[in-house]
RNA sequence: CGCGGGAUGGAGCAGUCUGGUAGCUCGUCGGGCUCAUAACCCGAAGGUCGGAGGUUCAAAUCCUUCUCCCGCAA
């Protein structure tokens, strides 16, 4: 494969996650003839359309922007041809590459996965992870092919997750990992020293887009599930319970092995946290917010609502 | 016009419907108690109640308007 400056590449991308990685690009070199995003969508609290995060990048940056409804319509599968790309990276697109699209550049398609492959396949392997409480995980780069996640992976770059670490902290340390590793990836691809290696199927497995209702607790769990559910899925969609008639989020959880109680139950509310049984041991949530309120911390959030022993959450 | 909540000492809230002395929890500062404390006791400071206009003898509170903030939803 030549040389950076001589591909015509062609970056496909929408969220933050993908930033660090196209600034990766622009600063390699490589002839960027094109970024693809998704459409702009309505959003925020009027219903404005905004832009993507990639999207603002790549005008900001001069590079032609593409934002087809659907990749696999002719037109757009036309417009993508007429720019002979010799490469397509994709990171975190949001849209699924039909095989009339992989087959076009002349080179590959290469997509940055923030999980270390075949493990967490699918559209939230950040958050899979913290969930089911793994203390490892990290960037895959491979070859895409016409399955979701499931094309030969190239460079491989692991990362310790912290007891506490949360989906947004996790987020952001994958995201430069993954313009590491993909720098990496070109790099090597460049000089012919990388050789593609099969996934075992055998031990693959899904993270399914995460959906509002999985931030419903249930306090019959343990704490240590519960732990990991809050941070998992902090800071969106946010996990939470009810008080009274009330949504109430949680976060900055700790847990607590020893006393215990009906799952639910408020143990102790003071400055240092609120204590709720759990299943097994108790957890302690150090933020705390209402409908219509901010996030706030246990002290601010007692002040002026105070809470107390015996209430049950649920 | 997507739905909704809010702006009150440094923080979080009550008070607004039913106008009439600005209140609660916490923090801060001073003092005390204690081997000790994110504990407890005593005391103090700190607010033109988001801005402008109006109604009224009197407005945090009622009316008009402006600015800003936030939650949901996406």
């Amino acid at each position: 494969m030549p040389q950076p400056e001589n591909l015509r590449t062609v970056f496909m991308g929408t969220p933050e996650f993908a930033l660090p990685a196209l600034e990766g690009l622009l600063a390699s070199g490589v002839n960027l003839v094109g970024v693809y995003t998704q459409p702009d969508r309505p959003k925020g609290r009027g219903k404005k359309l905004a832009a993507s995060p990639v999207k603002q990048l790549a005008l900001e940056q001069g590079i032609p922007v593409f934002q087809p409804q659907k990749l696999r319509d002719p037109l757009a599968v036309k417009e993508l041809q007429d720019l002979q790309p010799d490469l397509i990276i994709v990171v975190a697109y949001g849209q699924i590459l039909p095989k009339v699209v992989l087959e076009i550049p002349h080179y590959h398609c290469i997509n940055v996965h923030a999980s270390l492959l075949p493990k967490y396949r699918g559209a939230a392997p950040i958050n899979k992870a913290i969930i089911d409480g793994e203390t490892e995980t990290g960037i895959t780069t491979m070859l895409m092919d016409v399955g979701l996640d499931t094309g030969d992976m190239l460079v491989k770059h692991s990362l310790d997750i912290g007891a506490n670490e949360t989906a947004g902290q996790l987020h952001d340390r994958l995201a430069l990992l993954g313009r590491k590793t993909l720098e990496e990836t070109l790099h090597r691809l460049c000089a012919g020293s990388l050789a593609p290696e099969k996934q075992d199927d055998e031990l693959s497995c899904y993270a399914p887009m995460m959906k509002k209702e999985d931030g419903l607790i249930d306090w019959k769990k343990s704490a240590i599930e519960i732990h990991n559910q809050v941070r998992g899925l902090d800071p969106w969609p946010g996990a939470y319970t009810y008080l009274d008639e009330d949504v109430l989020k949680i976060a900055a959880t700790a847990i607590d092995m020893d006393i215990s109680g009906e799952p639910g139950t408020i143990l102790s509310a003071d400055k240092t946290g609120v204590r709720v049984a759990c299943g097994g041991g108790t957890l302690i949530i150090g933020e705390l917010q209402l409908p219509g309120k901010k996030r706030l911390s246990a002290m601010n959030f007692l002040s002026g609502r105070p809470l107390f022993t015996g209430t049950r959450l649920s």
